[in-house]
DNA sequence: GACGCTATGATTAAA
DNA sequence: TCATAGCGTC
């Protein structure tokens, strides 16, 4: 158990302590005033990080040890950020707005990247890629290695992308089995491709805001001095989750001076599939020798069953620094495992629940259902739709990925940045404006031959007779408005320009001829969205908000009872916690301990972990005898963490003859609760990884990076030269018009006699020699 | 180019 | 079961 006494380096409490000491316990105040050299705080589920984190800061300037601006403190969700930066402002006050390096991985990466893009082959203004244009590019480079993208969907390729990412890994550096990872080691081959072409588009995505700073970190010493001088101190919050590539950008900041503060729980380490390494904080103590090691175990959330079943279960997990949790307060219920016999009757008792909390007083608001995946939350919707249980569901889409918020977003991108290819092709015929997949394919065949981005292309295209009447008309219009948007972009302020485009781009006239429910609603999310931009000053500032920080507030209106997964909840805690489909396969999750064995399991255990410890005063376990997976009844058994529980901390009850001790007896693990699926061969033959073995056409791609070109404002020509081998007299084919005579040559553009379709104008990439 | 059918596959998720 | 993506037809 902790004591009272204090650490004897420390001086005692005193009625001198400046505010923020006030109220923390000993290892706070330990984590708080041992500032300089490397510290590790290991820190329990709701043992008051938090405070202790904000004070670190506060402690930081007030000692005068280091200026607001000269401390790096990096958190994973802006969420997390934003909090730390309400709380820092409570106790310093305005000189938190000095604190520019405060914030996520992401957004530091990206404001350091901005000021060095030039050594990694980018503009400072480049655009940062989201998951969805991601996809659409990496669909256009494996259609042209030509690969199946059946056989080796895109998602894999982005899965494997975002791993050697995580991994800092570049293209280059990739082993034989990396890329062999992906269309018969191929990988290396698409990654570099992938990357050339992100270049090409003056683009990131998020894991080259990581990657491209640690490459320059190890290769350019100067812009590694520069940092290692500016942050004195470094601070960094939920450190379990550190991917290799955050780890290695760390340890190198922090090389010099060692002021570096990690803050963590290896229990709740719940991200590995995203490439967290729990190593990282494994091995702190290697890298950083006579690193201080500070627990945080006194909890200041849960009543002590809930501590005791958490603490229970977690100890089946092996490779833990270990902490016991412990609290003050002595009394409260046990954790409850409720049995019911299937879905529905889960989401009927867990109703019941909450209606007879709300009716002892209790806001809904203080309550939640974590559940293992989103599919089970529909269960819940189905039953408190027809009660009329106030709930919300938390995670899903979030603003900025709902369509019309992105297609809104690709104007604005065209706009601000000619390059960026994928925000025009989303514009080009939305709305629908008649310009269909070949125009689009002649635009892109000219791009590509002249090495000019998409929307220069399609200005050139215009002064020829490459398109058909109307689809020319259609091209001409969105033009004519891109570049009239372009000319305002330095005069209007963006909000009002996003309405202007809206408004001449047809985009809200074709939503309100809908007149339907969800029409209004997408309008109401585009006012939303101009109103956001209100803010900031430039265009570039607020795409730069919108691609790393937009999320949607939730509105705080009736109280309502939270859904949410329990990847979700973490950090979160609630007053009555319902811990819903504790049933083997559903949780652990069948798939995962197929992917991942043993070290899966761990991480489900833990995540298990996090669940019960977001429980303040009462916490309940539900799992369902019965429940219909895949549109498929199937009898599951308990989840094997219920018989891991302490039984002195849980209560058992069920609803079920025999009750629910009798499964908890005999079956264990023997029974799979998929096993439906392999009865049914053909299904089953498609889940296993058999089907990624399969011979792949062979194909060039050509990998040579696009010249970044800044597209004009105007239709003019570019000042290129056009063909040598073509000129006037030369007869010549085209695809479309046939052989003719060259009568006009200015530039790249020509115009020809044909000998059918009569004189047109033509670009000289789209003929050849005759 | 729009619509409707069929095949397919299906955690967790931040920036 | 259910959502969606891709394909084929009008």
């Amino acid at each position: 158990m902790n004591d009272l006494a204090p650490t004897s380096e420390f001086p005692p409490p005193s009625a001198n302590d400046p505010a923020y000491l006030r109220g923390l316990n000993t290892p706070q105040r330990e984590a708080v005033l041992s500032s300089d050299g490397p510290v590790l705080v290991l820190a329990g589920a709701g043992t008051g990080k938090t405070a202790a984190l904000t004070a670190r800061l506060a402690h930081l300037i007030a000692t005068r040890r280091a200026w607001p601006s000269e401390i790096l403190a990096v958190t994973f969700t802006n969420k997390a950020a934003r909090e730390m930066r309400e709380r820092v402002g409570k106790i310093i006050g305005e000189a938190v707005e000095g604190m520019p390096w405060l914030g996520t991985f992401h957004s530091i990466g990206a404001k350091m990247l901005r000021r060095h893009a030039e050594l990694v082959g980018l503009q400072s203004n480049f655009t940062i890629i989201d998951t969805d244009d991601q996809l659409r590019l990496l669909k256009q480079l494996i259609q042209a290695a030509d690969i199946d993208d059946k056989r080796w969907p895109a998602r894999q390729l982005a899965g494997c992308i975002d791993r050697w990412k995580n991994k800092g890994l570049n293209p280059h550096e990739l082993d034989a089995a990396e890329s062999e990872l992906y269309a018969n080691g191929r990988g290396q081959e698409l990654y570099t491709a992938y990357q050339d072409r992100l270049k090409a588009l003056n683009a990131c995505d998020f894991g080259d805001l990581l990657l491209h700073m640690l490459t320059l970190l190890r290769t350019d010493r100067a812009v590694l001095e520069q940092y290692q001088q500016k942050f004195k101190y470094i601070l960094v919050d939920e450190y379990q989750d550190t991917n290799s590539s955050q780890y290695l950008w760390l340890r190198l900041l922090a090389q010099a001076r060692k002021n570096i503060c990690c803050v963590g729980d290896d229990d709740q380490s719940i991200y590995s599939w995203r490439g967290a390494e729990v190593a990282n904080i494994l091995r702190f103590e290697k890298d950083f020798p006579g690193a201080r090691i500070i627990r945080l175990e006194q909890n200041y959330r849960s009543t002590p069953h809930i501590l005791g079943a958490a603490s229970g279960l977690i100890a089946s997990n092996s490779d833990r620094l270990g902490k016991t949790l412990w609290t003050e307060v002595d009394a409260g219920e046990k954790v409850r495992v409720l049995g019911v016999w299937d879905g529905p009757e889960e989401a009927r008792r867990i109703g019941e629940e909450l209606e007879s909390l709300s009716r002892r007083g209790i806001s809904l608001d203080r309550t939640a259902i974590l559940v293992r995946a989103q599919f089970q939350t529909r269960e819940f919707e189905d039953r408190f739709i027809a009660i009329g249980m106030p709930y919300r569901i938390i995670g899903g889409f979030r603003f900025y990925e709902r369509a019309e918020i992105r297609d809104a977003l690709a104007y604005l991108r065209v706009v601000n940045q000619p390059a960026d290819d994928l925000a025009f092709e989303r514009i080009f015929n939305t709305p629908k404006r008649g310009l269909g997949d070949k125009a689009l394919e002649k635009v892109h065949r000219l791009a590509r031959a002249t090495g000019l981005p998409l929307s220069a292309a399609a200005f050139q295209i215009l002064d020829s007779d490459e398109l058909p009447a109307r689809a020319r008309t259609a091209l001409t219009a969105l033009m004519r408005g891109i570049a009239r948007w372009r000319d305002l972009l330095s005069t209007m302020n963006p909000a009002d320009l996003v309405r202007q485009i809206l408004d001449e781009s047809g985009y809200t006239q074709v939503l309100q001829a809908e007149r339907s429910v969800e029409a209004s609603g997408r309008l109401e999310n585009l006012s939303e969205l101009a109103r956001a931009m209100e803010e900031y000053e430039s265009l570039g500032d607020f795409l730069e908000h919108v691609s790393l920080v937009m999320d949607n507030e939730a509105s705080a209106e009736e109280a309502k009872v939270t859904m949410m997964t329990i990847h979700g909840a973490k950090g979160l805690e609630f007053e009555h916690v319902f811990l819903a489909g504790w049933e083997e396969g559903v949780f652990p999750s069948q798939r995962a301990l197929d992917e991942g064995g043993m070290a899966s399991l761990e991480e489900e255990r833990r995540l298990a972990y996090v669940a019960i410890t977001r429980a303040r005063a009462s916490c309940t376990i539900v799992h369902a005898a019965n429940r219909r997976i895949y549109g498929q009844w199937t009898s599951s058994i308990p989840s094997r963490f219920i018989g891991e529980l302490p039984a002195e901390h849980v209560e058992e009850e069920s609803s079920l003859t025999g009750g629910a001790s009798l499964w908890r007896a005999g079956l264990s693990e023997r029974d799979d609760p998929f096993a439906h699926l392999a009865r049914d061969p053909e299904r089953a033959a498609r889940r296993g990884p058999g089907w990624q073995r399969a011979a792949q056409v062979p194909g060039g791609f050509n990998a040579t990076p696009q010249r970044v070109a800044e597209a004009r404002s105007s239709a003019i020509s570019l000042g290129n030269a056009g063909r040598s081998d073509v000129a006037i007299g030369t007869r010549v084919f085209h695809q479309k018009f046939g052989y003719g005579l060259v009568a006009e040559k200015e530039g790249n553009k020509l115009e020809i006699d044909f000998e059918n379709s009569g004189r047109k104008r033509v670009i000289d990439s789209f003929v050849s020699l005759a």
